[in-house]
DNA sequence: GGGACGATGTAT
DNA sequence: TACATCGTCCCT
């Protein structure tokens, strides 16, 4: 398989150009020399700030400061105790939530990509990853085919972010089998 | 020092 | 619908 890194400007983009344009992409986890590979089905934009669904609105502090770092690196953070999610930083306190991904190789059989706790499972990523390059190293972007059509959907599990609970900044494939279950 | 609360997944 | 489980944030 051919893997050809995205540039680190793919992500100095605007946040919601950044989740369209991640659909489709590959992200490549080279782990004792076995490339885990996962094509890029479903993401959520965080806008930064203002976006009270985002973790940056609740302040500048030490596992946001990634978030105002340089776009192209991961933001990783553990929720509920238990399950990795895995971000693209695009910079100004934003990122995108990466959702789903459908298994490509390097994978066990049966293994799944479909939500957040999941995708991290599947390629191995855990905090571990946290502020990496995404344009170099172990952990990767990697150019894929570009979705035929996306489908668009408020975010899961932020009910608590008021009126930003219901923009619509959720994207997936609609193609694809592997987006995850919404509630 | 301590309590509330998750950008979830799985079993009941 | 219950709940496992722990880092982060703020002291509510």
């Amino acid at each position: 398989m051919t893997l050809e890194p995205l540039p680190s400007t793919f992500a100095a983009r605007d946040t919601i150009v950044v989740a369209k344009a991640l659909l489709g992409q590959r992200l490549v986890h080279r782990v004792n020399g076995v490339a885990r590979v996962g094509r890029i089905v479903e993401t959520e934009a965080y806008l930064g700030p203002h976006d009270l669904a985002c973790h940056s609105s609740k302040g500048r502090t030490a596992r946001t400061e990634v978030m105002f770092g340089p776009p192209g690196r991961s933001y990783v953070f553990l929720i509920y105790g238990m399950h990795h999610c895995m971000n693209v930083v695009t910079g100004d306190g934003a990122a995108v939530l990466l959702r789903a991904v459908e298994p490509v190789e390097g994978h066990e059989d049966g293994a799944r990509g479909d939500g957040p706790g999941r995708l991290t499972k599947l390629l191995g990523i855990t905090r571990a990853q946290n502020d990496w390059p995404l344009d170099e190293g172990p952990l990767f972007l990697a150019r894929g085919v570009r979705v035929r059509s996306i489908g668009v959907s408020a975010r899961i599990g932020v009910d608590y972010a008021g009126r930003w609970a219901k923009e619509p900044l959720r994207f997936f494939d609609e193609r694809s089998k592997h987006v995850s279950s919404s509630r």
